[in-house]
RNA sequence: GGUUCCGUAGCUCAGCUGGAUAGAGCAACAGCCUUCUAAGCUGUGGGUCGCAGGUUCGAAUCCUGCCGGAAUCACCA
């Protein structure tokens, strides 16, 4: 049983042996004991100084003579109301030798059967290549999916592909107009790349014409209405809902191209799906819905043939549905995949990773599936992120003040490559290795970098400064795998394997027990990582982790150590160690090398 | 204007459902490799936790009001 657990049910036994009511177990308060005081664990006792009558350190004293009968407990102090327990070395000792053993250590058994869930991330749209905020969704959403696994569910990973609507039109246009009947392959351009250019020649063009507009007298309202392109490409999107052959074949072709130079980023990300929806196929869904809401009456038509929500009566404003000319607006397609998902895969929970712009919208899309009368409206769960931000503000793709995904990947690996050399660390191997770990260590640089913020939060990142090697970093906690890997290699070259678990007389140091202490953490960690949809909390222990671990590396012989249970101890912590770190990055979907 | 979120060291971030003297990293400076990988370790300096009240044994954390920033409230997605 974990050390809480034993000591929360004793301090629940001696209130009972008192005879004094606790009226909750969350008043019983644990914490790590601050690294000043001696001690592991601490009680917080002022909780029940009223229910004792006493003064907080007679009550303190009182729990831990109490405490101290347990033999786990060793020794205890009072400090200004705080109980300080220091818990029996075995206790560690027993538990090291445990986890180690454990090959699914931190990770759920999975019980018979298993609740479904899904999670939607990533969502491009076809008509520009992805950037830094998509690397935060995609890596947010896939760290986010394996958590939950590892948490015992039936995790399925979705994308919605947004690859219909004016915008795809626009691209398709300015191909048709400057392509030169060109494919990125006879320009060697990516496909998302050679596409997402086709949208900014476009746009250029578009509003050079406006521009001129209003400089005949326009207003520019009207002007980007009047336009001779915008007329153009709502004409093409007429089209293309009216099934053009022509249309729909220049269409699906430059998709493909697209989603040639979506694979690559993907894979590169490593990331991947179950399914992928296309908005092209679901947004009639959609539609079919909002009809038979419509003959329900539960939604509305007005005048002009408009179809609306009334949110009035919940605290909210209308929303359409169906434009007056009968077209679907964005959260018509999102209610259409909604429902065709719940059909798939009858999940317990629908988890969208989104950034948090959009939260006015999930909060709608879930009244209204409730209002249409879904049960499982309520099942919908809006993984809000915050966005990433440029020291100059907000990403704006328009102004060009965007980071590419693809070019960031390209630096990282450069920079990491280079640093590689200048430290000689992997001269001694071959092109194909020095290749994956350079990968790996640039990659776990970007994703740890992501991945250590609380997903909640808005992010800042500076292109100037490129991301650091050192310190809180995807590296350093690889480099801390990396030396494990080798110690370990070593010392089962020279045949030291333990054997002995016999633990019971040796005494741990400080750092031995703190590095106990957070491998302790980690499946608990795991848990309300699943629970917050945090993959943050797990990037912070694993930190905490390796730097703990760096230290006990730097004060203590492992290999050389005399005393051989000490010295099989501290293969087992170490060994421990690398297993937790492996598996933390892992959750992260960040890899760890075995040498670098 | 309404709603929601955010404000912690020069910079980037931790700080769980209130607990002890608020922590890391980067940057700066000073040290540590004949010993298991120095992408490491050690030390120094750096804070009115936006401001003001309130709740209580105790507040960075909870409540209220201000100040500052962001998002959203589209027949865009």
């Amino acid at each position: 049983m974990r050390i809480e657990n034993i000591i929360t049910g004793a301090v629940k036994r001696f209130f009972i042996e008192k005879e004094l009511p606790l009226s909750d177990t969350s008043s019983v308060q644990l914490q790590k004991t601050r690294r000043e005081f001696k001690g592991d664990i601490t009680l917080v006792v002022f909780p029940f100084v009223r229910l004792m009558k006493k003064s907080p350190d007679e009550a303190a004293e009182d729990l831990g003579l109490y405490l101290s009968g347990l033999p786990e407990i060793k020794s205890y102090n009072v400090i200004k109301g705080f109980l300080n327990l220091e818990i029996e070395h075995t206790y560690w000792t027993g538990f090291v030798a445990e986890a180690a053993a454990n090959d699914k250590y931190g990770v759920k058994a999975q019980q018979g059967k298993r609740e479904t869930v899904l999670v939607e991330f990533s969502s491009p749209n076809t008509n520009k290549p992805l950037h830094l905020g998509h690397i935060r969704n995609n890596l947010l959403g896939y760290s986010i999916s394996l958590i939950l696994e590892a948490n015992g569910m039936n995790v399925k990973k979705v994308n919605l592909v947004n690859d219909r609507g004016i915008h795809i039109c626009k691209t398709m246009l300015a191909w048709q107009k400057w392509g030169e009947n060109k494919s990125p392959a006879d320009t060697g351009v990516k496909g998302d790349h050679f596409v997402g250019d086709m949208y900014v020649r476009f746009e250029k063009a578009y509003r050079n014409e406006v521009d001129e507009l209003v400089k005949g007298g326009m207003s520019e309202d009207e002007a980007r209405v009047e336009a001779p392109l915008i007329k153009e490409a709502r004409e093409m999107l007429r089209k293309w809902e009216a099934d053009d052959p022509a249309t729909t074949e220049l269409w699906r072709r430059m998709n493909g191209w697209v989603y040639q130079g979506f694979d690559i980023t993907y894979r590169r990300l490593g990331v991947s799906f179950d399914k992928i929806y296309y908005e092209s196929e679901t947004y009639h869904t959609g539609k079919t819905i909002v009809e038979e809401g419509l003959k329900r009456s539960v939604l509305k038509k007005k005048e002009d043939g408009s179809v609306w929500a009334d949110l009035t009566g919940r605290g909210l404003d209308e929303k359409l549905l169906l434009r007056s000319d009968g077209t679907s607006v964005y959260i018509t397609q999102d209610l259409g995949t909604a429902v065709l998902r719940q059909k798939d895969y009858n999940a317990g929970k629908m988890y969208y990773v989104v950034g948090n712009e959009q939260d006015y919208h999930f909060k709608v899309l879930s009244l209204i599936l409730d209002e249409l009368g879904y049960d499982w409206a309520d099942s919908l769960e809006h993984i809000s992120y915050g966005m990433v931000e440029l020291p100059s503000g907000k990403m704006k793709s328009r102004e060009g003040k965007v980071v590419d995904a693809d070019n960031l990947i390209d630096e990282m690996i450069e920079t990491a490559g280079k640093l590689s050399d200048e430290l000689g660390k992997l001269d001694d191997l071959t092109e194909g290795e020095r290749k994956d770990i350079v990968d790996t260590i640039a990659m776990g640089a970007l994703k740890y970098f992501i991945l250590k913020v609380d997903p909640k939060k808005n992010m800042i990142f500076n292109p100037e400064e490129s991301i650091d090697f050192n310190g809180n970093t995807g590296p350093f906690i690889q480099y801390t795998h990396a030396r494990i890997c080798s110690l370990l290699k070593k010392s089962a070259q020279r045949g030291i394997l333990p054997g002995n678990y016999d633990f019971s007389g040796i005494t741990l140091s400080d750092k031995e027990k703190r590095v106990a202490a957070l491998l302790h953490e980690f499946p608990p960690v795991v848990q309300e990582a699943g629970r917050s949809c945090s993959p943050a909390l797990i990037a912070n222990l694993v930190y905490d982790l390796s730097k703990e671990y760096n230290q006990f590396y730097h004060d203590h012989q492992v290999i050389r150590e005399e005393n051989m249970s000490l010295r099989d101890f501290r293969l087992l912590l170490t060994a421990l160690t690398g297993d937790v770190i492996r598996k933390g990055m892992g959750l992260l979907g960040i890899m760890v090398p075995e040498k670098m």
